[in-house]
Formats: C-alpha cells, sequence, structure tokens
DNA sequence: GTGAATGCAAACTCTTTGCATGACT
DNA sequence: AGTCATGCAAAGAGTTTGCATTCAC
C-alpha cells in the first residue's frame, strides 16, 4: 500500500468526516492515520498500542468511539476472522478491497485478492432471496513460515 | 436436514468420541444432540437455552467445554460471522458443507452453498503459500422480510 | 475403583456506557 | 460560547478456569 493511497484515504475520510458534522480532534486524527498506516486488519489494542508507542497514547474507549464511527460512515470495514476480537482496515471508495488467510498455527493474517472469487460471490447476489451488501470470505491453514517449522 | 442425517452424525460423534478415549456422558451427548438437531449455526447460550427447554440443562462451562472438545475432533465447526459470538454447527465427514449469509437488519442467519463459490476457492489454493486446510464465506445483506419491511 | 466430566463461581478479555473535563469550530 | 469528543472507571457480554463433587467405564 503506497503512501500516496493512505494519504489519500486519510483526507477522504477527514472530508467525510467534516461533511457529516463530526469535528477532526486529536485522538480521533491519530486513530484514523493508525489505519491508514497499517493499512490492513488491525485490533482496537494493536491501535492503541502503536499511538502509545508513538507517544500519542488515545482511550481506548475514544479508540473504539472512533472506530464505530467510522464504520457507520463507511470509512472502515469491521473484519472478524474468527479470534474472537474485531479487526480494522481502511474502506477505499473505489470498492477495492481484498480478503484474509489466517494461519491457526501462529496467528498471522495476510490480505489476498481473487477475481474469480467475487465472480462467483457476484454470481450469488442473484441467486438469493436477500440483498447483498457485502461479503467477506476468510480462509485458515498454515503460514510457509509453520510450514517449514513443522 | 433429514433425521437420518443427523441420527447418522450422531452416531458417527459418538463413536469418534470413544475411539478417541473420551466419555459419552449425559451432558456432552445433550450437547451432540441439540446441534443435530438445529443443523446450523448455534451459539452457546442457543444450545443452553434449548437443552433448559427440554428440561435437560447442562451448565454452560459444560457446554463450552463439549463444543471445544468436538471443535478439536473435528465433529463440529466453529463459525463466526461478525457478530461476536461463535456459533457450532456439525461437521459432516463427507466435506459437504455450507456458508452463511446475515441479516445486518434483524440478525437472521441463513445458510446457502454454490459450487462455482467452492471451484473459486479450490483455484486458490494452489496459487497462495499458505496450506489452506478450511475456509469460511459470509455475505451480509437484507433479508427477504426486512426488505419487504423498509 | 479410578480417572474423566460436571457444575458452580470466580476470573478474564473484549467492548460499551456514564459522567465530568477538556477541545474543536 | 457552545457543543461535541475525550478519558477514566464501572458495567456488560461472552468465554475460560479452579476446584470439589459426581458419574461413566
Amino acid at each position: 500500500m503506497s503512501t500516496a493511497v493512505e494519504a489519500s484515504w486519510t483526507d477522504h475520510a477527514l472530508r467525510t468526516l467534516a461533511t457529516a458534522g463530526h469535528r477532526a480532534s486529536g485522538p480521533r486524527t491519530r486513530v484514523l492515520e493508525a489505519i491508514a498506516s497499517d493499512g490492513c486488519a488491525m485490533t482496537a489494542h494493536e491501535i492503541s498500542g502503536l499511538l502509545r508507542e508513538r507517544g500519542d497514547s488515545v482511550g481506548l474507549a475514544s479508540i473504539y468511539r472512533a472506530l464505530d464511527l467510522l464504520d457507520r460512515l463507511g470509512l472502515v470495514h469491521r473484519v472478524d476472522v474468527g479470534e474472537g476480537v474485531a479487526r480494522y482496515e481502511p474502506a477505499h471508495p473505489s470498492g477495492e478491497h481484498h480478503h484474509h488467510i489466517v494461519c491457526d498455527s501462529c496467528g498471522t493474517v495476510e490480505a489476498f485478492e481473487d477475481a474469480a472469487l467475487e465472480r462467483a460471490i457476484g454470481g450469488l447476489s442473484e441467486r438469493l432471496d436477500f440483498a447483498i451488501a457485502a461479503h467477506d470470505v476468510t480462509l485458515h491453514g498454515r503460514c510457509p513460515v509453520c510450514r517449514a517449522a513443522a
């Protein structure tokens, strides 16, 4: 994920917040930047840790409130890979997105994209009674490192 | 899901438990039957409620312990549709399985199957570095009832 | 009879909420 | 100035664990 893309997402998010009548407070902006800089599926605690390292601690409650707001505005996606914790990542206005693969051995989470998968899901939308608004795919397996270690 | 299928899964599970050296205790068997009778994605609390209705209450801790054991033996799948609660459903030895679609309005969870989707995921296994052991697909949208109500 | 499984209650983790203080517009 | 947002601490929900008792083999 390039710096240019990060910056544009951060700008987009700040603009959307302002339009919706929300303030660009310090803590909120720092959460935004943390999500943009990592780019993939962070937990609230990871965001908290990252900000503390930077010397810009933000209370956990504020992090959760910021994430909830960003989610309601469609600026982040809430991702759940089955660990019992919520993860958040930037939602790109282009609709471009990825899915996740989790190592059941070490817990590593990586991203992947696949056009055939998206096509299959697109086809489903026409077949089912539900009006499909979003989809999540999570793969489970062993990462290269754990495979080598075994 | 037919009664015959339920019975065979229950039998299979009891046999697997015995082979692995675990006891077919009353509470454990009741949890097994609850999962078999419902067939799709129950939470620990739902299992608890169902058993209490039947007059066969089982402590929540025992339900969690039973589910954990069944999961480790590959007899149930742990499913997470992003509500922050774990759901469990029978894992069929045939490998036959389904995925879930969640109504973001009322929370209803339904099952669906799709061959094209499975094919797309099968193709991915060859492309990625991970050794893929399992996959979950969750769709989000509005169910027919909520669409009509809107 | 013996070891495994249960049930209760306490502990833990993640997340949300109430309320007084402080900060953005 | 006025209001929205923050931070802390307490409350909640889901899940796990310790320990004495009970039960399956």
